[in-house]
DNA sequence: GTGCAGCGATACCTGGTCGGTATCGATCTG
DNA sequence: CAGATCGATACCGACCAGGTATCGCTGCAC
């Protein structure tokens, strides 16, 4: 099986269609058909099951879909990866999300820096979805916020756990009150919960706001169209206008450092290893 | 990229030798310098150092030789499963360590079984590194020790975790006691740690036996050759001749259900679940 | 039911590339 | 300095990837 094979195997699977796949690989339909068939015979295992009028995927080729992604992007990782230890004065690259652990990022980075032979950090800000960002080689290392952000298929390191707030209107009723529980908050029909972006960037169906940051968040709680529950840190430094309130029974946030599982960068090493020690 | 480049970059960079590394691919040495070359050149990245005499890889390749291992596992894991997907029946392949869970994994098999759409469950019994073997598709799930065993690019589930054991013979003055600590095993001069080999098959430097399982193991304590500290629950059933006395200062360990992050088996998610729920 | 449009498969051609053999050039050894 | 070792280069034949033209099937419109 070869990665071109692959490719193509993956853009028929997700188009469905041998016509629009070609197209967005930049070939005819021709030689799109015959590679397919020529890896089905190859592997004796029918992967599609085609009419003229409609295409669809068998269980085996929705389980070589799910591992050929996979394959795919670790193929432009390890080009990326390759290509970054090639520079004279690698960086590493740590992914966060803006507006994440103000203060513990602060730390890490400075004690980082004091390591004898550190490597220069390079920040990537994201609005989610580090773990892409690892799989694909943009990112060495990430902080991540469990169990919000998937950390399948990599290393983590779990830094420190903390309670969730829910964040309200200060003008709301309970703004006022010193603590809350889930029911009080979701189950506010003039407040739906905020919707944020799957890893496929859509958004989950519901009546709430959608949002992708938490300056454009806090602006819609602000104006009283929605609300959330979020980790205490993300709290800091609240606009005026908005109050936080501890949510009792919200599941504790762990905030966990994770690097891919074969990493064998010596920056990545130190900088866990640095901020296990925080 | 293609795998097969990959596969001789890697061929090359695990023998830093073209004529060998073209002899394990079954092909002559010219091509394979030249598609080594041609990678190089693609990539716009010296991977090797080539005088006539010695081939060393550089940082880029020693990176590449890395990533190139997890992926070409990766391609054979993906055959393999597609295979597996489009039999008629599709069994679940859970690897566990022979002698381990004794209890565990017949109460966990049982309650599976009794699932509603519960798949065939075939037992890969090894040795060690079902790491590997879920790596490379050999198996969907597997039970490990945590920390003794590579979780490393695998979902897991912490089941249960338990106190160590030192396993002696029964004649060894230490065997009365209720209880010791590692430092009263580890130095024993007559009684040096048994070894185990590592994921490549080879053993670490030291003085202790050489051992691959239980009953080598166990042979090799009666004998007064070796001990060794494991965990407790694989001291059931101790040949009588042998003693098991609590480490209190030994790491606990915990056995995990683990599974390669990207499967989607049905059997696998229905497993994990009531494993947890045992 | 007939004609048409959409879609995947097939037939056939062309150029690139993969792998093989022969050989060169450099370097270490004795 | 002769010989051995090892990677690179030159050259050749076979194969295969990709392109165009076209076929055959299947819904659908009227």
């Amino acid at each position: 099986m070869e990665i071109r094979e692959l490719r193509y195997f993956v853009a028929v699977a997700e188009e469905l269609h041998f016509g629009k796949a070609a197209q967005r690989l930049g070939m005819a339909q021709p030689p799109l058909s015959r590679a397919i068939t020529q890896l089905e015979r190859r592997l004796g295992i029918a992967l599609l099951e085609r009419t003229s009028r409609k295409v669809t995927l068998t269980a085996a080729g929705g389980v070589l879909l799910a591992e050929g992604r996979a394959i795919l992007s670790a193929v432009t990782a390890a080009e990326r990866r390759t290509r970054r230890a090639a520079t004279a004065h690698p960086s590493l690259v740590l992914a966060v999300k803006s507006g994440t652990a103000g203060e513990l990022l602060t730390k890490l980075l400075d004690a980082y820096a004091a390591e004898p032979g550190a490597a220069t950090v390079e920040l990537l800000l994201c609005e989610a979805h580090q773990h892409q960002l690892l799989q694909d080689g943009q990112a060495d290392v990430a902080l991540l916020h469990l169990p919000f952000d998937s950390a399948a298929g990599l290393d983590t390191e779990i830094l420190y756990t903390e309670g969730q707030v829910a964040i309200l209107p200060a003008s709301h009723p309970l703004a006022s009150r010193s603590q809350i529980r889930m029911a009080d908050v979701t189950t506010l029909p003039e407040l739906p919960m905020a919707r944020w972006p799957g890893p496929s960037g859509s958004y989950p169906e519901g009546p709430g706001a959608e949002v992708r940051n938490l300056t454009q968040l806090f602006q819609l709680i602000a104006l009283g169209r929605t609300t959330v529950v979020i980790p205490e840190s993300a709290s800091a430094d609240l606009r005026r206008d908005l109050a936080a309130v501890p949510v009792l029974d919200a599941p504790p946030v762990a905030t966990a450092i994770a690097w891919p599982p074969h990493s064998r960068l010596r920056a990545v090493a130190d900088l866990v290893r640095v901020a296990t020690r925080l």
